[in-house]
DNA sequence: CAGTGAGACGGGCAACC
DNA sequence: ATAACGGTTGCCCGTCTCACTG
């Protein structure tokens, strides 16, 4: 559990927090079953949440834990004393409470109410201390990452092995190192935090425990070991051991095993060939692992002392453990020879005297697969659930002094040589290594330097003609200098490219994230936002204007919104542009932000562009990230649940929380990153870096994903961020099917804007479309009831606007119960209020605060870090406002203006296909961006539509899949509400998942239809180019659609025109 | 003829930008 | 009725169906 090795304060002096002192014993939270009058409850606080109520009072609720059970704590008091409560009462703290087990109404249940009293205490948990004066060394232990197995994190684990004053600890978890790194990372944190620790001379020992099998008995002859030998190898038998890396080599030759048993010899494990783990054993020390070790096995089985010598040879060294870890064999008649712990620890004896005969070290394991005792509980529900019904075993991590009891029959000298003596020893061998590289290893594109110069060079001479504007030349010669200086060119090549391709296939790419804050960025083609304050600019005779009056009059706003005025020198319609973005946004004042280029790519070509990187960089060069999956908050609830249902028992939800939230972070699997490509240098060697594996272990996957996750390696390698959007395929969609090419489409169309406003551009009213006053439902990033709400309060007139709703928009507490209450107020206006995080850097940098400053201030807002000491200072001396500094401490995330303005010209372009051409905007809206279809509730006439429609409407609460329906059903309510008519499928025309325009009507897909996907609907179109339908019974067999399809159909009537099974021809019975 | 395995499909969930 | 960030990829699992198998 996660917060059990927290510090907390709590004085040993217990003292008094609210109510009166009080005496007494306190009661078992597991003996309470129902109302109590007056009782006494300690232990440990967790979910501590305060929600205010009416009347300036506050409600704090929060668990109390024994370790074995909880109850909920439920306590009134008013907002004055919330600062003096919280100081006492918070998650991890230790308390004493008196009060009155009562019934619930709310929370139908029983919780502690009417609390007279709560007093502090110090921690009361069963704390285990290490007395022994040398202490041994862990070196076998399991994390979270060993999957569904191990329970604990591996900072609980160092941490606590740290403080009982072990030197060392190896983590091995199942066949994987994912750990390594986290582990690594607290030791350097802890050491930061605490520099006058000596943690830094503990020893994160990098191990594994793999799934070894024996391939020399097999009789493989040079080509078996080629091609057939892998998938032999898949069959054999396996068994545990435990590999640590010594040194250097031995990290490197650790992740090729780790490598090579998940990419050549998965099956259902990775295992590892034993040739493959005797020609990369420099570095390394291997030993002989649990009971399903092949030493432990072979003597179980009784193999005879040749066999067993072979065995032992293999290994550095032997390992034992607690007869408690094998318990399971005694009832179980597989193991015929144990019948008692004393033939466990007969065995236990037999490995220690292998050990003295043959020479090798014997060292003795927890094996430990959580920390404390206590927390068995949730491996307990994991395999429980699994279908385990034996007695888990007691795997905890042990101390020294536990482990010498446990080994005590060994006699004492023995035991504590098993115990300590070599467990140092071993430990001593290996020596302190990172499980990382420290080194930044950017790819480096020959030339980039001065090819971006041309590149941008030529652009900007061709838009502002050969005299450039000094503002313009200015702004492009700053960031060239500072991208080349600071070696961003190769990621400016790269993303130039994989732009440039995107463009060659058809599909604009949209620009994400702070990347159209550079104009390098823009002239080198990579983002369409330009970031030049706002101007005009002649398309044809090059004139342009920075500096008039109107121009000023939209500044630090977009360019779009400049009125529309003739070129004065030729004549021409001047062209518009410009957002007034600091480039600095994007790589900071001195190029010490890490830059990052995310990329917009549509999902129809995503992975085309993925395969185009290994183009560029060489297969073998590019990895997609990996990702760690572990159990959420609902899928632990659903075990917890599962568990206590197979067991029979029923538990207080605030236990159950209390279970769930240990699961927090258990690795359940592996997965890819949505959209990054690792890269690696040429010349360099993966795995020095890390690992690699398939996704989810799926052989099939195109790419090899990193072991460790992207965050891991982050400091070493280039990610690009090459995501999937919706936007470019929606107007490669609407492209093709109105002709009208959407790069040509104006950003400053009044009944674009209209939209915003109200229905009436859509020649509807509002209850047409269930009360929504807003033309904007289907429009990217502006559809939902939260951003149409937002439109209402806040009235966008302009593009500008609409660019500081969609920062506003994003995040959490930026809107709501920030900006929106400083608007009501008067405070400010939407102009003025935080909309982004360039308007907090700009703002005061403009009140005289230094830009580095500024920068800093802007960077922590926008994590959610609020405003440090120092901040909050430089801001006061500034005279900036406290509703200003207040809006600051409340943001939890802001979009960068860039991508804000990205976001608004992708949804414009769309926003202008849905007045100007509506049945193509429906179609590309049902057939891209719908997640749920579902034809007979949608297209089957208008009644049929509202009467789902007002089921929703009156459900109180609707899942994921249900809210992704009703989304679908609104619009195709909008969509009717404009009179556009819905042509029935017709087989013969219908495609398999795009929305086709007949004549005036849209003609929705086959995969509307539900239970028909992609596959049948492909069958369907390519079956009827080969010959038309006979029958039913013919459609059904050569489209394969299911029974319940056909039924489907039938029902809608769209199999009309094939005979029905009653009039079936004979041949339908002859074939 | 029951059992099994594989594929299609949709829903739920997690990771991530 | 409330509160609300929006939108993407990808993995797993249950269900349905069908073909194959012993």
């Amino acid at each position: 559990m996660n917060a059990l090795n927290e510090d907390h304060k709590v004085s040993v002096n217990t003292s008094l927090v609210y109510g009166r002192r009080f005496e007494g014993k306190a009661i078992p939270v597991s003996e309470i079953y129902g109302e109590m009058q007056s009782v006494i409850v300690e232990g440990r606080v967790f979910c501590y949440e305060r929600r205010p109520i009416r009347n300036d009072k506050a409600l704090l609720t929060f668990g109390i834990t024994d370790l074995k059970d909880s109850i909920k704590v439920k306590l009134f008091i008013t907002n004055k004393e919330i600062p003096a409560m919280e100081q006492y009462i918070r998650d991890g703290a230790f308390l004493r409470i008196k009060g009155s087990i009562v019934y619930d109404f709310y929370d139908k249940e029983i919780c502690l109410q009417k609390i007279t009293g709560i007093m502090t205490m110090p921690n009361n948990n069963p704390i285990r201390k290490d007395h022994s004066e040398k202490k041994r060394v862990e070196l076998h232990c399991h994390t979270k990452k060993s999957a569904l197995d191990g329970v604990s994190d591996v900072s609980d684990l160092i941490k606590q092995a740290y403080d009982w004053g072990m030197p060392a600890l190896a983590i091995t978890d199942h066949a994987v190192v994912q750990a390594l790194t986290e582990g690594y990372q607290y030791i350097c944190s802890y050491k930061n935090k605490h520099k006058d620790s000596d943690i830094d001379k503990f020893k994160l020992i990098l191990g594994v425990e793999g799934y070894l099998v024996d391939d020399y008995g097999n009789e493989l002859n040079d080509k078996d070991l080629e091609g057939l030998g892998k998938d032999t190898i898949k069959h054999l038998p396996s068994s545990h051991v435990v590999i640590l890396a010594r040194n250097e080599t031995g990290r490197i030759n650790l992740y090729k095993l780790i490598s090579e048993s998940h990419l050549n010899y998965f099956y259902r494990k990775p295992l590892i060939p034993k040739s493959l783990l005797a020609n990369y054993r420099d570095g390394l020390i291997i030993g002989s692992a649990c009971c399903a070790g092949e030493l432990y096995k072979a003597i179980l089985a009784g193999e005879d002392k040749v066999e067993i010598k072979k065995i032992v040879d293999f290994y550095d060294y032997l390992e034992i453990q607690p007869v408690s870890n094998n318990y399971f064999m005694i009832p179980d008649e597989k193991y015929t020879n144990i019948k008692s712990e004393d033939d466990l620890r007969s065995i236990n004896m037999e490995i220690v005297r292998l050990g003295e005969i043959y020479g090798k070290p014997v060292v003795a394991t927890s094996d430990a697969h959580y920390l404390n005792p206590e927390d068995g509980i949730l491996r307990e529900v994991i395999l429980t659930v699994k279908g385990m019904d034996e007695e888990p075993a007691p795997l905890y991590l042990r101390t020294t002094d536990e482990m010498l009891s446990e080994f005590k029959y060994l006699g004492e000298d023995k035991a504590r040589e098993v115990v300590i003596e070599n467990t140092n020893h071993i430990a001593d061998l290996c020596e302190h290594i990172s499980p990382v590289r420290p080194d930044k290893c950017p790819p480096v594109i020959k030339n980039s330097d001065e090819t971006l110069r041309n590149v941008c060079y030529e652009k900007i001479h061709s838009l502002y003609g050969d005299m450039l504007p000094t503002i313009v030349e200015d702004r492009l010669e700053k960031e060239l200098n500072s991208i080349i200086g600071n070696g961003y060119a190769s990621l400016y090549a790269i993303a130039r490219k994989l732009v440039e391709k995107s463009v060659q296939k058809g599909y604009l790419v949209g620009s994400r994230g702070s990347v159209g804050s550079s104009f390098a960025a823009f002239a080198s083609g990579i983002t369409e936002v330009n970031p030049l304050p706002p101007h005009y600019l002649c398309p044809k005779c090059k004139y342009s204007d920075f500096l008039s009056e109107d121009v000023a009059m939209v500044k630090g706003g977009s360019g779009y919104d400049l009125p529309d005025k003739i070129c004065p020198v030729c004549g021409t319609p001047l062209r518009k542009d410009g957002f007034d973005i600091p480039f600095e946004i994007f790589l900071g004042f001195d190029g010490d932000k890490e830059p990052d280029i995310d990329l917009n790519f549509s999902g129809r070509i995503q992975s085309t562009i993925h395969k185009y990187t290994e183009e560029i960089f060489g297969k073998g060069n590019c990895f997609k990230a990996g990702t760690i999956s572990s159990l959420g908050p609902k899928t632990a609830y659903g075990y917890v649940k599962k568990y206590l249902e197979i067991k029979g028992i029923s538990k207080r939800s605030i236990e159950i929380q209390r279970l769930v939230d240990g699961f927090e972070g258990v690795k359940n699997g592996t997965g890819q990153h949505p959209g990054g490509i690792v890269i690696l240098p040429k010349g360099e060697n993966i795995y020095s870096f890390t690992p690699l594996q398939y996704p989810a272990n799926d052989s099939n996957s195109y790419f090899i994903t990193t072991h460790f996750d992207y965050h891991s390696i982050d400091h070493n390698l280039l990610k690009l961020d090459l995501l999937g959007h919706d936007d470019p395929t929606m107007l490669r969609f609407l492209n093709d099917i109105t002709g009208v090419n959407s790069i040509d489409v104006p950003f400053n169309d009044d009944r674009v804007m209209a939209l915003f406003k109200g229905t009436d551009v859509l020649d509807i009213t509002p209850d047409q479309i269930g009360g929504t006053k807003v033309g904007t439902i289907g429009l990217p990033e502006f559809g939902t009831d939260f951003a149409m709400s937002m439109i209402l309060d806040a009235k966008p007139q302009m593009f500008s606007d609409l660019v500081r709703l969609a920062g506003l928009s994003h995040g959490t507490d930026v809107w709501l119960g920030n900006a929106k209450d400083l608007i009501y107020s008067g405070i400010t206006t939407l102009r003025s209020c935080i909309c982004c995080r360039d308007d907090i850097m700009t703002y005061l940098i403009e009140k005289g605060i230094d830009k580095s400053t500024s920068f800093r201030i802007m960077e922590s807002v926008r994590k959610g870090k609020g405003l440090s000491g120092q901040m909050e200072t430089a801001m006061k001396e500034a005279g900036i406002p406290e509703w200003y500094m207040d809006s600051c401490r409340k943001i939890k995330y802001m979009f960068p203006k860039a991508h804000a303005a990205a976001y608004v010209m992708m949804a414009c372009r769309i926003a202008y296909f849905k007045i100007y051409y509506p049945q193509a905007f429906y179609a590309a809206w049902f057939s891209i961006r719908a997640n749920s279809l579902n034809y007979e509730k949608m297209f089957c006439g208008h009644d049929v539509l509202e009467e789902h429609l007002a089921e929703y409407r009156s459900k109180k609460y609707l899942t994921a899949s249900e809210s992704d329906e009703y989304t679908a059903l609104r619009v195709a309510e909008e969509m009717y509400a404009r009179n556009i008519e819905i042509a029935p499928i017709d087989l013969k025309m219908a495609h398999p998942s795009n929305f086709t325009i007949v004549g005036e009507r849209v003609m929705p897909s086959f995969s509307s239809i539900c239970g028909l996907g992609e596959k049948a609907g492909e069958m369907i179109v390519n079956e009827l180019r080969i010959r038309p339908f006979s029958s039913i019974s013919d459609f059904k067999k050569r489209t394969k659609c299911s029974q319940m399809v056909i039924d489907t159909l039938l029902r809608l009537g769209l199999l009309k025109d094939l005979p029905n099974p009653k009039q079936l021809s004979i041949f339908d019975f002859m074939e």
